[in-house]
RNA sequence: CCAGGGAUGGCGGAGUGGUCAAUCGCAACAGACUGUAAAUCUGUCGCCUUCGGGCUGCCAAGGUUCGAAUCCUUGUCCCUGGA
C-alpha cells in the first residue's frame, strides 16, 4: 500500500525539520501546503528552508510554476509556484498538491505533505469537487461594492437555503457571502465536504488505498508558543526580511497583492512605507503571528485524523 | 514656587447630574471555516449568579443632591507654560 505521510500544525513547531526525517527514513520527498511559501520573492519573512536555490521546474500544464527544490538530500515541491499579485486558492492547491502527490507516488517515493494552512491541506484530503468554474473577479468586483445588508437579501433572493445554511459568523462575513452568490450564480452548490472527514485523496488520484500517516505539531501552551516565534521573527528581521520587502516594493507590489498581506510582509511595509516604527512592526509581527498560531489549532483540533504531538 | 491642564475597567480613549457596569478601538479568552485562509468573520470580556438578578465601581477622603464617573472642598500623583 502506498504511503502518503502529511506534517501539519502550528506555525513554528519545526514541522520541516520533522518532515526531513521523514524523508530521510522513507525515501520522501516534501510537498508545501503553506499558503504563503507558494509565492515568490517572500523568502525569508515566510521562513522558506532552501539552501540550493536552484529552481527545477516540471510542466504540468496550469497557470503556475510548479516545479522542486533540492533540499537536503530531498526534494522539496510546491515553492514559487506563484507571483505575489497572483490570484491562488485552496482548490488550485488541491489540483496541483494531487498532482504532485501522483508524481511522487509514481517515482515510487513517499510524498510527504507538509505545512500548516489547513484550509488547504482539507481540500486536498477531503474536498470533493474538481469544478472547472473558477472564481469570478469581476463579479466579485461587482458584489465587493455591496453592503452586508445588499449582500444578505441578493443571496435570500438568489438561493435562501444557502442563505439558511450559513451560520451568524459567515451571514457577518462578506467573503463568505460574496462567495455563496458566486456558487449559486455558477452552479456549483454541491457540498465539497460531503463526506465529512473521510479521505477523498485516493479518489482524486485513481490510487485504491493509501496508508496515511498524519501528524499535527503544536506547542504545549501560549508561553513557549511566543518565545518560539519572538525568536523567530528576530531572526528573521537579522536575516535581511526589510530588504527582501524593500525588495517587493521595488518590484512595484503594494498592498492590493494577495501575497504582500503575508504576516511580516504587511508589517515591514508598513515601517517601510507609512512611518511605522521598527519597533511596532517587530511586535506587531510576533502578535499576529501567535494569533495566527492560536487560530490553526482553532481549526485543526476538529479533523479526528491527526495525531498529535506537542513540540518539543 | 506661580499659572493652567489632567487622573475612567489589562492598555488607549469616550462620557461632564439620572436611560452608565460605563460608547468605541486594542489586547485577552472562546469559536466559525464549501475556490482570497499567514485571509475573513462571530461570541464573551468588573465580581457573583439557580441567568430573574445581586454586589462593588470611574485616584483618595469628605461634601452638595431624591440621585454623581460627572458639581464643590481637601489631599496625592502626572503633564504643560512661567519664575
Amino acid at each position: 500500500m502506498n504511503k502518503v505521510i502529511v506534517v501539519t500544525g502550528q506555525t513554528a513547531t519545526g514541522k520541516t525539520r520533522l518532515a526531513l526525517t521523514y524523508a530521510a527514513h522513507n525515501n520522501g520527498e516534501l510537498i508545501n501546503c503553506d499558503a504563503r511559501q507558494i509565492y515568490k520573492y517572500l523568502d525569508i519573512v515566510t521562513g522558506k528552508d532552501l539552501t540550493d536555490h536552484t529552481f527545477y521546474p516540471v510542466d504540468i500544464s496550469l497557470p503556475f510554476s510548479v516545479g522542486y527544490y533540492r533540499l537536503e538530500d530531498t526534494n522539496i515541491w510546491l515553492y514559487d509556484i506563484a507571483e505575489p499579485s497572483q490570484y491562488f486558492s485552496s482548490h488550485a492547491y488541491a489540483r496541483l498538491a494531487s498532482n504532485v502527490v501522483a508524481r511522487v507516488l509514481a517515482a515510487g517515493k513517499t510524498p510527504i505533505i507538509i505545512g500548516g494552512s489547513y484550509f488547504y491541506l482539507k481540500h486536498l484530503l477531503y474536498g470533493d469537487s474538481f469544478s472547472e468554474k473558477s472564481h469570478d473577479p469581476i463579479l466579485r468586483n461587482q458584489l465587493s461594492a455591496m453592503t452586508l445588508e445588499e449582500l444578505s437579501s441578493y443571496l435570500i433572493k438568489l438561493n435562501p437555503a444557502m442563505y439558511e445554511s450559513m451560520n451568524n459568523s459567515d451571514r457577518n462575513n462578506s467573503r463568505r457571502l460574496i462567495r455563496r452568490i458566486e456558487r449559486v450564480m455558477s452552479g456549483t452548490t454541491r457540498d465539497v465536504f460531503e463526506n465529512g472527514y473521510t479521505y477523498t485523496l485516493e479518489k482524486k488520484l485513481g490510487h485504491d488505498a493509501l496508508d496515511i500517516e498524519y501528524i499535527g505539531l503544536r506547542h504545549e501552551h501560549r508561553e513557549q508558543l511566543t518565545d518560539t516565534i519572538i525568536k523567530r521573527v528576530d531572526n528573521r528581521l537579522k536575516e535581511g526580511a526589510i530588504e527582501e520587502v524593500q525588495r517587493l516594493i521595488e518590484k512595484g507590489y503594494t498592498l492590493s497583492d494577495p501575497g504582500m498581506k503575508t504576516i511580516g510582509c504587511l508589517q515591514l511595509y508598513k515601517h517601510l512605507r507609512e512611518g511605522m516604527s521598527l519597533e511596532k512592526a517587530r511586535n506587531e509581527w510576533i502578535l499576529r503571528e501567535v494569533q495566527y498560531a492560536k487560530r490553526q489549532y482553532t481549526f485543526m483540533k476538529q479533523d479526528p485524523h491527526i495525531e498529535w504531538r506537542i513540540t518539543a
